[in-house]
Formats: structure tokens, sequence, C-alpha cells
DNA sequence: AACGTTCGCGCGAACGTTCGCCTGAATCGG
DNA sequence: CCGATTCAGGCGAACGTTCGCGCGAACGTT
């Protein structure tokens, strides 16, 4: 492993201080055509590349992004996190940054890790997913006014810069979808009433139902935290109903809900799509694959991901970002789960 | 934002010279138990936090990990991403390392982004996945003699540092598992003959098939590059053969292949662990969610980022691991597409 | 009592940058 | 022809560490 090529060497080279160099590379120098093309010959010469140590020393500034999310338990899947990720890491290199993946911890230790980056100068910001109400974190940032951008809003009217996908949109286009295929009684398979996710989600469920002149029905909504179990149950329930009153459609906030769902069905004997139609919430790359494939709203991921750094980008170089707070549209994709209703009214 | 606190700071705290502070906090001291104590303190009272790039511009190691993956085209999953990437970040940390997930590029442009994160000293050292024969980022680094571990083995007899699960065994197990169940005519959905790990995993197939005293017949290997389509079209090709000639189970080197034999079984009326029985391999997150549960090959997949990380970190701390070349064994996972041969012998 | 050893800590230097100020030469207007 | 401007680039300092050497005091040995 040879040595490395510094400032200095450049300079050597092209007959020059390696100050002269430095400011010819950063675009701050008012030097004659002549020796910046000297300059710039030597660099590419010597392969020269800025250390980026010494770069972020002197400049106080690391050109990195934190970011932290919670893993998946065995068994459920995270497709998004490839999509967000590499969104992410593009993003930033087009803009001179680096992203740093720090480990998850829980309670008081989250809070720490982030601080422990902060005092050490490892990063200028931070993109931070999976907020809650209230989430310490944001708190935290926001008391040492160091800059974040968070993908999901921390609440109702967050002060904060945030990137965040229309969930009741996505709703209602399921929701909308199964009331123009003629559904009338729609069930939901929900989240608990503390998510925020889950109700800014189940608004569009109850704007959609409300515009066809039909409310919500609390026997209607399933809640539990989003597992397959929670769809199967749910679902059963639901079928044992006498058929008048039982739904004949229902919208779940997630896939694996869906999915459980699916199967409570074909347990029942049923096809979704047919006797039962079924809509999921974020078109996990299995949607497709399932039989019927399932019919889900999709969640534009890569879009989410680039627009969180470039307002992240904004907000390190003391700039305000365009704009602070991005809602992005989801897409119902139509596949065979969701079918006109056969039941009469 | 208040003010960074230094060494000088701790120093000053503690009555002695911030070289001494530096000396206690990296262990290389000689002090005395009582100056150690107080400088203790004052650094804990003070919050210090040593500055990263300080130390890294002056030890010259940036104490980072490069890792760079194929982002997963749109419908693919990548359920392995997750769980491999938390689980090098957390053995990084214990190491006091951090993972820098840079932008995956194609051809000579691949090889330069390792080239370039070296000559800025932003990385010590290299987790490489999805290695091919002859992988140019094998070569380079080799050749630059920088640390890196490959998932996944390079080659025959590669030379570096790897980590793998042992395909081979997998589908050993797969293979055997269908023969126990007194299948004989065992028909495999595989890779390219050019895919190092496509081949290493079809070797176990034919071993468990030599074993029971069958041998490999090359009308029930389909070859092709993993997509689902492949594996419903071979699939529907062979149950169109006569019961006679037709295989009765099948192997399959990826879940989505083993996916496509299924909706082909399901499309010719039969029940995937009744009239013909599956295994996949990958044991993604929706094979339990598959209808019926999907049989399927299991990779530790923690295990692996885990080792892998271990390893580099012996590597750049210039020690020999223990161990250089790991191979991980993976686990069958029984569910209901793998069932007794109903075939008449 | 004179002399080596060890101990505890200070001191100077260096890692590779960026940044603002300074300066000497060339240019210009009056 | 001279003083004020501009231009091109040099110069010193600083960012916050680590590292090896040096030095005085305390200690134990002949």
């Amino acid at each position: 492993m040879k040595r490395r090529v510094t400032l200095k060497d450049v300079a050597a080279q092209a007959g020059v201080t390696y100050q002269t160099v430095s400011k010819v590379i950063n675009g701050h120098a008012r030097v004659l055509p002549a020796t910046e093309a000297r300059i710039r010959s030597a660099s590419h010469a010597l392969g020269y590349k800025p250390n980026h140590s010494a770069r972020s020393l002197r400049a106080q500034r690391s050109l990195m992004i934190g970011y932290s999310w919670v893993p998946s338990r065995p068994g459920q899947f995270n497709h998004i996190l490839d999509t967000f990720l590499s969104s992410m890491v593009q993003e930033a290199e087009a803009a001179g940054y680096h992203l740093l993946p720090f480990p998850y911890k829980e309670d008081s230790d989250q809070v720490n890790a982030y601080g422990e980056l902060i005092d050490a100068g490892r990063v200028d910001g931070f993109v931070i997913s999976s907020v809650n109400y209230d989430d310490p974190r944001v708190a935290f940032l926001q008391e040492h006014q160091f800059p974040f951008v968070t993908f999901g809003r921390a609440g109702p009217d967050a002060p904060n810069a945030f990137v965040d996908v229309d969930g009741a949109a996505g709703l209602y286009l399921a929701t909308q979808h199964l009331l123009k295929l003629g559904h009338t009684r729609i069930a939901a398979l929900a989240w608990p009433q503390a998510s925020r996710v889950g109700n800014d989600r189940m608004s569009g469920y109850v704007r959609a139902l409300a515009e066809a002149g039909l409310t919500a029905d609390p026997e209607l909504i399933a809640r539990g935290h989003g597992s397959f179990e929670q769809g199967l149950a749910a679902t059963t329930r639901w079928l044992a109903w006498p058929a008048a009153s039982r739904p004949t459609g229902l919208v779940a906030l997630d896939d694996t809900l869906a999915i459980g769902a699916m199967h409570a069905a074909q347990a029942h004997g049923w096809t979704p799509g047919r006797q039962i139609s079924v809509v999921g919430f974020d078109d996990s790359p299995m949607a497709q694959y399932l039989w019927p494939p399932l019919t889900s709203v999709a969640q534009p991921i890569r879009a989410a991901g680039r627009k969180c750094v470039e307002m992240l980008v904004a907000l390190m170089r003391g700039q305000a970002p365009p704009q602070t707070q991005v809602l992005l549209e989801p897409e119902l994709i139509l596949r065979q789960t969701a079918g006109a209703c056969l039941a009469t009214a």
C-alpha cells in the first residue's frame, strides 16, 4: 500500500503552494487559467483524492447523514428498507454526502445514540423514520437545533421538516375502489388508536364512506398490531356473520393483515376477489405472487428517500428548503383480490 | 448549539495537559489512580466525546467499513438486506466501527468507487456481497492488499477471507427430504451454468440423488435467471408429461422459482404438498404466508453478517482471524408444500 | 552518599485540510 | 508619472487528536 497523495504532492508537481491547490479544488480560487489547468492536470495525474478526515476536521462538518431503523422481527418483511436506503444513499452522494447507519436502541439509549453522534461530530444531520406521537428524538433534535427530517409526521401539526406518504389518500383510494365495485359493507383491518400512521390512514376510509353517504360502523373495524393472525381472526369472525350484515369487502392497513384475511376467506371456501374483496396496503413484493394476486396501495418509497435527503441537505447547508413538509401520493395497484360485489343489496 | 467540548476542556478541569487526558482515554497511560479518576470524572462531567475526524486524521484510520449492495429491481424482494445490514451494524459498533453504505455502480465505475473510498481514507475495509467468478472488486482489493471479506465465495478455491452459506448442504437437505418422502423423480429449478452460487447449490442436489442410487436427469433440470415465470413455465411443461416420467417433487434454487412452480401446480388443479411437492430456498418471509405455506431452506443471515464483520475487524487490526473461510449451515424449514409421494412406483 | 531505574506526566510535532489576510506585480485613471 | 485598484497566489494559523520522547522526582541499590 503506497503512500497517500496529498495536497502538497499536487502542489509540488504544479509548482504552487498547497493552499492554492486547495482553493482551486474547492472553486474558491482566483487564479490564472493556466495555473488552474496545471493544478488540475497534476491532481488528475497523481490521482489525488481529498482526505475526508482532514477535510471534515478543518471544515467542522462531516458530510454525513445519520440513519437508524428498527430492525424487523424475523418473519416480518421489510422490503421498504432496500429501496429507501439505496435511494437515500444515491441522492446523498449526488450532494457529496454519505449515510451513517447506526444501531437501533431502545428507550433513552436511543436518544443518547443521537446525542453521541452529534457530540463526536460524526454527522451533520439525521433522517428519522418510524416516528411516533411526541417522539423523543424529534424533541431532542429540535431542542438542540440540529438539522433533521422525519419520514412520517411526528404529530398533527409538527413544526419540523418531514416527508410523508399520504396514508389517508391511500385508504381513500382503496375504499373508494371497493365502493365503485358496488360494496357497501366494507370492513377495515386497523391498527391501535395510539398509532398516528394508523389514524391517518383510517381517516381516508371514513372520508370515502362519508362521500358515499355511509358511516363507518365500529363493528366493522378490527384493531390490532398488524399481524397475520389479527387479519385471520377478525375476518373469520366476520365471515361467520349472517349474509345480511356480513362485510363484502375489506381494506387492510398493511399487506400482512390482508394476507391473513385472504387465508380466512380461503379456509371458508371463498376466493378473494369473488365472494369477498380484499385490498392491502404497502404493495409488498409478495403481493403479486399471492393467489390470487393482491390488490394493494403502493407507497412511493424511492421518491420519499430522495426527498428526505434533498430537504435535509438544504437544511444542513443552512438554506431554507423550497418546501419543508412534503406529502407524497400513494397509488392503488389493481390486481385480482378486489371484484364486483356479488351480494344482493 | 453550544461549543464542542474537547480534550483541552477536560484537561483544564482535571488540571493536567490534554495529551495526558488522551492517554487515559485510550488506555495508553501510566498515571496515578488519583489523576486518572480526576480525568475520568471531568470527562464524564463535561460530557466529552472524542471528535471522530480528528481522531481518524491523526491515527490514519477511519474506523469505517464500506458496504455496497446491488439494489433489487422493483418487484423483487430483498428481505436479506435488513437482517444482514443490521447484524453488521451491530457487530461493527461493538468493535468501534461503523458502516459506510455507498451507491452501487456498474462495470468499471464499480471498482473505481472502491478505489476512491480507499484513497480518500474513508474506510479501513470492505464487506463485499453478490460476488461472481473472477470478481473485479476482489482482484482489485487483493492487489492493493486492502482488507476485505466477501459474503459468498469468489471462486472454487478463492484465497481471500469469506463467509458463505453452504448452498450444497442446503440443496442436499431439500433433496434428501423429498427422497425420504418417497419421491424418486425430483426436478430442479436452477440458475445458469455461469452462476457460482447456483452450481454450488446444485452439487448438493446431485450428491443427494447419488447417495440414493439415482442420477440427475438433465431433462429434470430447468435453468434460467430465477424468475417467477421460469418456475411457472418449466413446471407447467413437466406437469404435461405422462405420469410415468413426470416429476413428483421439485427443488428450487430460490423461493421465487418455487412460487412459480406452486402457481403452475395450482393452475393444473393440484395442491403443492399433495400431488406434487415443492421445496424453496431462502425462506423469504412470504414463504409462511403462501397457500400452502412453503417448505424452504433458510440461510443464517444474521450469523453471516456478524461473522463477516468479526473477521474483517481482525484483518483491519492486522491480526490473523481465527478462521478465514467460514461456511455456515442452512436449515430446512418444514411447512406444507412437501408431502409423501403419492405416485405408484 | 552517589548512582541507575522506574514512575508520572509534560512537551513538541504531526496528520491533511480550509480559511482569511497579506503582498508584490500589473493595471488603470487622471 | 504617480497613487489607487485589481489580480494572482503566498503565508500562517487552526481544526482536535495521537504518539514518542524527555525530564524531574522518588525510589532502591551498592
